[in-house]
RNA sequence: GGAGGAGUUCCCGAGUGGCCAAAGGGGGCAGACUGUAAAUCUGUUGUCAGUGACUUCGGUGGUUCGAAUCCACCCUCCUCCA
């Protein structure tokens, strides 16, 4: 199967400008391409992990990559997909985002000589004159055109500043300006980039009278419509520091069944009939196939080795309820009083529960468990012998645990 | 610049002097049921040293025994006019 069918099967590709050409450009190789990266976290999260693997799809069969960091863009903040405006970074914040996208992309493409380039879009973006950068480029963008575009819709309501207006005319100038430096003739980007990139294909037409060619990647939703890879805390990192391997296991380990099969096509290597055959597994037999979504994700971004050591762990904690390698919280002798900690400073103090009250709620509710025995008074105490050594086992809920060892 | 309207807890949204830590819904958390899924049902959902105290209704002051609620000024947003 060509590159671009295995894309469709996928379930990757959401708008194109052109089926025919780009078909013909990446299935031969042809196609040098763009993806923008906003620097607006200090790491790369689930959704650039997708236009990640993309890309990675789009080299292996030959094409070339550039991975743009929008250093420049960032500072303006894309309206798109968002109801207020964000809050404006420092220029400081946002280089250092950057650095930190820079490490964590070169984990999964090869930016060796001649394979893939990374650039900076503040490269060209921050030096323009202002006056001059209207006369070159205001000419060829209709207001009109803009305001019906999707991207600025939902925002006519709460309001748009002119600051946040000018964000697709700087993606724009971007396509513009990497098919003047490189010969990027596409962009990929999310399915909400697509208003913003049709200008940059436009702007390319009318200035060199030349064809650019855009397409967008499906964004991931999970079967209600909700974004993938966010959670009540915060969006799933790809850095192990802000999101642990095991978290990010559980992660995919916990998707709904209507979203395995999905996850695994969009976001892993497999090949397609492996997954296909996964098509009619059912009912508790998908958990199968979860374990093995959570395994390919984890080995992909964490390593082989994280991985094993995520799926042992796993499994050992819900089968057998214990495992050497699990999540730890190290406590100590600061943290006890008398030689005793409560439960309910432990739950805190691990970072299982964020309040007292919460905790105080959770073992009300017969959700704690400690040393595989359900906590039932929360004046219950564990003093340092109990710490000490393996230490202690700490459940809150079925899928949260923490070993509490004493330092 | 002028005229109106709005800002309430994670979100939406009730509340116009004490009965308000604030209805209802959503979301979250926990329990039951399961398959570490979904749906459903139940409980819970500001914080802290548990029958109590403390902090919260855009901000700052004021009136009052008492303010989310009344007054003044300010900030932000929306609509219409210029």
């Amino acid at each position: 199967m060509k590159l671009y069918d295995e894309l469709v099967a996928r379930g990757l590709i959401a708008q194109v400008t052109s089926e025919d050409e780009i078909r013909s450009l990446i299935d031969n190789g042809k196609a040098t391409f763009y993806i923008g990266f906003d620097p607006t976290a200090d790491s790369l999260h689930v959704g650039h992990f997708m236009a990640l693997c993309l890309m990675k799809r789009l080299q292996m069969a030959g094409n070339k990559p550039i991975a743009v960091i929008g250093g420049g863009t960032a500072m303006v903040g894309d309206p798109s997909g968002r109801s207020d405006m964000r809050q404006m970074a420092t220029v400081e914040t946002i280089a250092r985002n950057g650095e930190c996208f820079k490490k964590q992309m070169s984990k999964f493409i090869d930016f060796s000589e001649g394979k893939a380039i990374m650039v900076n879009n503040a490269e060209w973006l921050m030096d323009l004159n202002y006056v001059e950068f209207l006369r070159d480029v205001g000419p060829y963008f209709s207001v009109n055109t803009m305001l019906r575009a999707e991207c600025y819709k939902q925002r006519m309501e709460k309001g748009l500043s002119f600051l946040e207006f000018n964000y697709m005319i700087m993606q724009s100038y971007d396509f513009y300006e990497l098919f003047v430096r490189y010969g990027c003739n596409m962009q990929f980007g999310g399915d909400d980039q697509w208003s913003n990139m049709l200008g940059g294909t436009e702007l390319i037409r009318k200035k060199l009278g030349k064809d650019a060619h855009a397409m967008t990647i499906t964004l991931l939703l999970t079967s209600e419509g909700k974004k993938m890879g966010k959670t009540q805390s915060g969006a799933v990192w790809l850095d192990p520091d802000k999101t642990s391997p095991f978290d990010f296991f559980q992660y995919w380990r916990n998707v709904g069944d209507d979203d395995v099969i999905k996850c695994l096509k969009m976001l892993t290597f497999l090949p397609l009939e492996e997954i296909q055959a996964m098509e009619s597994w059912e009912g508790s037999e998908l958990n199968r196939a979860k374990e093995i979504l959570a395994f390919e994700l984890t080995a992909l971004v964490h390593g082989k080795d994280e991985a094993d050591k995520a799926l042992e762990t796993a499994r050992a904690l819900f089968s057998a309820g214990g495992a050497d390698d699990m999540p730890t919280a190290e406590l100590s002798m600061d943290d006890l009083a008398d030689g005793k900690i409560d439960i309910l400073s432990m739950l805190v103090k691990c970072g299982l529960c964020p309040s007292k009250s919460e905790a105080r709620r959770a073992v009300e509710q017969g959700g704690v468990e400690a040393g595989g025995e359900k906590i039932k008074e929360f004046g219950t105490c564990f003093c340092c012998d109990d710490l000490r050594g393996d230490g202690i086992v700490v459940k809150r809920g079925k899928k949260k645990f923490k070993k509490v060892i004493l330092k």
